[in-house]
DNA sequence: TGTACATCAGTGAACGCGCGTTCACTGATGTAC
DNA sequence: TGTACATCAGTGAACGCGCGTTCACTGATGTAC
């Protein structure tokens, strides 16, 4: 039966929620259009009335997941943050075992090389948004390199650190555990240290 | 029909070669069974022969994507190689665009983490051998970091460099080469300037 | 404001398709004598 | 060395299953008068 328009937008982000979800934690392939469907309390017709294909909810989701992450890091971390609070934030054991809500990056990564355009374009601007905020949050380093380049490297770099994380987790916890602190304590480095004294919060 | 042991022997290799070549082009759930056994020539009724499941070809297919990647970026490097020159070889655009030869940490890092323990296990070992070869070409650098945190740091890393690189390159080459350029520039402080002059090959 | 009706979000059965896996069969291999 | 036969790698048809997608239908919404 139909509903409201209001109700329809919030079912349509419902679907892209749990789709968010889903795909972080089985992977784009991994789900079906069903589990996604009941996973949002609807069934698999009401997603193709708000979606044309599977493809689209997926380039749809994958950018919601870029914001979404990309929010909670910066708006999360408060004003005055360093780089190496962000990377604290990022390069965690927490971050690790949150594979559903953590980083699109590091969860669908190698996927996504595989989607089309649509969802490469999301990827590509959570990934420059990620660099501004390092960009804006650097401080000095003993680095033959410029800003935009660290900031780059360290937006990149931080992906490696959990997908390696993650990969390693089931067979060797202790390793798992090792390269993220390895790459916390480098990356701070590259990082570099505060410039300015942390502004109290109000 | 029977065949000769050699020719089950060859006719196994050519399956996991096969195997991993596709796993690493269309991911581990976007090939077939039918299609990896085309690729070798075979049909899917051999590799039943050979393997239980494709969850064991695909344990086995990682495992040999990941020696055979360590192998060439080593033995490729020839003796005497910096730590500088293995990064060269892997944050590069010729192994960014060579996905099915490429190492598998990067093409499948995402779904490893959803694959059972021994999958695991090969990439653990993978990472370890990489980092162990990072160790021993290590240089000096103003990092306050230890030589294991470094090159453990500098395996994850590049990682993460490919990855974001290959996400990106659809969309926006230009910022996937200069992810891929300030990547290799910032890990190559990391690793630190060369202690030993080049040795001459042979 | 009240009534008539077109709209369309959502339901659930049904579709064709390709998946991983099984199995009866083949016939060259390689062993026992 | 020659013969008889058990072995088993590989073939290809067939299996059930779950996938993404379609579609006839429902009925509350929201607009036209």
């Amino acid at each position: 039966m139909k509903v409201t328009k209001e109700k329809a937008a919030e079912n349509r982000a419902s679907l892209v929620r749990a789709a968010s979800k889903l795909f972080r934690k089985k992977g784009i392939d991994g789900i079906g259009v069903a589990d996604i469907s009941k996973e949002a309390g609807l069934t698999h017709g009401a997603l193709y009335a708000q979606f044309a294909s599977k493809d689209e909810l997926a380039a749809e989701a994958l950018a919601y997941g870029f914001n979404k992450v990309y929010d909670d890091l910066v708006e999360g971390a408060g004003e005055g943050a360093t780089a190496g609070d962000y990377l604290d934030a990022y390069v965690s054991k927490k971050h690790r075992d949150a594979i559903a809500v953590g980083c699109p990056a590091a969860a669908s990564g190698s996927e996504v090389a595989r989607q089309d355009k649509t969802v490469s374009r999301s990827f590509a601007a959570g990934i420059e948004r990620t660099a501004a905020a390092y960009l804006a949050a650097l401080g000095d380093a003993p680095i033959k390199a410029s800003d935009r380049e660290r900031a780059l490297a360290l937006a990149a770099a931080q992906v490696g650190a959990i997908v390696v994380a993650r990969g390693i987790a089931k067979s060797n916890p202790r390793l798992s555990e090792e390269i993220i602190s390895a790459a916390r304590t480098v990356l701070r480095q590259v990082a570099g240290e505060r410039r300015t004294p942390k502004r109290r919060k109000n």
